[in-house]
DNA sequence: GGGATACAACTCG
DNA sequence: TTCCACGAGTTGTATCCC
């Protein structure tokens, strides 16, 4: 039930998109997307959202980011001089002491696989190696290959979109066991190279290779080898090397598609790089943060030692060390093995319903889902979250926590059950469900 | 003051 | 025709209860 689709307000909305929306627009730090019309691209995307539902929560979001801006502008007003003099002391005592820690000693190599799920998907269709194409569905893609990626489309994009950017983009359906599968056969080649190597995700992987090159010299063979094995499938990957994870990450996209770096074990080199290199691109900085240090004028990862005072002042003690570290190029070179899973959750978007039967029907349905994924991955839970989006796309959680722990359906349920009716309650303006349950 | 608990916001792939 | 996913993790803040 979602009228509001008045539409005499008419379609020939002149090109007066407002002043750039930055969490709107083609994002083209990524591999593929060089010297592409952005102009162009971007107009298609703005066409295509400017006015939906979606664009004004965005709006909204960006309101609220801005609002955190000119707060944070307005405390920096405030510091006496005072203030900035003793927190530059503090700055150099946590760089000094990071400084301190600097190992250089271990390498880390961060192995990433090119367009992934497209990649798998081409195995299995060669012909569509030629065509842009890209991984998931009209509401939103996974990934595309690198031919799609001259168009702009890229992962996180919706589908339709893509379309309008790319009239012949082929859209293959995603399918996690296939890629799970061929998950697995890297992720034993990695294990011949370092057993204790630690898989982020289908696709990525960090190795310690340090005592692995002290038997063999495996730095340019490292490629070639992936390269190789993988060749049958038409499967290739890129590959960081360095003395610490966040180089090691940065250097495997440096060098995308089908491409390796090697960042020295030299303090000189590696300051000379992190200097100019773009905070939004290290792991960790996101479009928010990326804003927030661009209005103090941090753009680039040398910024952060020029305004370390400010930071100090501004942020969180967990986050300065990190931009602190980020800024002399230091992070963890120790690879912790992944521990026990910490939650566990389904949730699914379906087209608007506001009936309240249906809304429980819908609850139960995601109920067995989730008791079944917990079965099948022997996990219990003790806290049941809720999350709906309504069609406005505004998020919101409920949560309950219990004395015994939740293993099945008939536990899950009566909680889920609820939830649900103390949301409706809350908000009773339709809602697009969706269900996640936790455990902690 | 120091754990739980609840919830929003951010980030990643 | 369609009109922005889904699963997992972290951090920050508020609140309540020893
Ligand atoms: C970024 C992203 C990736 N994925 C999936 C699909 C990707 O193939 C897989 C790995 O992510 P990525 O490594 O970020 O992307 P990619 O491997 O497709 O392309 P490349 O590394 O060459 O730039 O994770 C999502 O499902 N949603 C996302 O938003
Ligand atoms: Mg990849």
């Amino acid at each position: 039930m979602d009228e509001s689709r008045k539409s005499g307000t008419n379609q020939l909305k002149p090109h007066n998109h407002p002043a750039q929306l930055t969490r709107m627009s083609l994002n083209d730090n990524k591999a593929g997307m060089q010297g592409l019309d952005k102009e162009k691209i971007n107009k298609i995307i703005m066409d295509n959202t400017v006015g939906s539902r979606f664009y004004k929560n965005e709006q909204k979001r960006e309101q609220q980011v801005n609002a955190r801006i000119q707060k944070m502008k307005e405390k920096l007003n405030s510091f006496t001089s005072n203030q900035i003099m003793t927190a530059k002391q503090h700055a150099e005592e946590i760089l000094s002491e990071v400084e301190n820690q600097r190992d250089l000693s271990r390498t880390i190599i961060h192995i990433d696989m090119d367009a992934f799920y497209a990649a798998v998907e081409e195995r299995d269709r060669p012909e569509l190696k030629q065509k842009p194409m890209a991984v998931g569905g009209m509401d939103m893609l996974s990934t595309s290959n690198y031919v799609a990626r001259k168009y702009g489309v890229r992962a996180a994009m919706p589908g339709f979109i893509a379309k309008k950017l790319c009239p012949n983009l082929i859209i293959v359906p995603t399918n996690f066991d296939k890629y799970r599968e061929v998950s697995k056969e890297t992720q034993e080649i990695f294990s011949e190279y370092d057993e204790n190597f630690c898989g982020m995700s289908l696709d990525e992987a960090f190795l310690d290779i340090t005592d692995h090159l002290q038997k063999r010299l495996i730095y340019d063979q490292q490629k070639k080898w992936l390269s190789i094995k993988f060749y049958k499938h038409g499967l290739f990957a890129s590959a960081g090397i360095a003395p610490n994870t966040m180089l090691a990450k940065i250097g495997s996209d440096l060098n995308k598609p089908n491409g390796q770096t090697f960042f020295a074990p030299n303090r000189d080199e590696i300051m000379k790089f992190i200097k100019d290199f773009p905070v939004r691109k290290v792991n960790g900085i996101g479009k928010v943060t990326e804003q927030l240090l661009s209005s103090l004028g941090v753009q680039k990862c040398g910024d952060i030692y020029e305004m370390r005072a400010e930071l100090m002042l501004l942020f969180s003690a967990t986050s300065c060390s990190f931009f602190f570290r980020m800024c002399l190029g230091c992070s963890s070179n120790i690879l912790e093995p992944d521990g026990e899973r910490k939650s566990i959750s389904t949730e699914r978007t379906f087209s608007t319903i506001s009936n309240r039967d249906e809304l429980f029907a819908k609850l139960d349905e995601l109920c067995h889902s989730l008791a079944a994924d917990m079965k099948k991955q022997n996990v219990q839970g003790k806290t049941l979250t809720l999350k709906t989006k309504n069609v406005d796309f505004q998020l919101h959680t409920r949560s309950k926590t219990i004395n015994v722990p939740m293993t099945n359906y008939q536990t899950i349920f009566p909680v889920a059950q609820e939830l649900l009716k103390q949301e409706i309650l809350n908000a009773n303006n339709k809602l697009s469900l969706r269900l996640m349950g936790k455990y902690q």
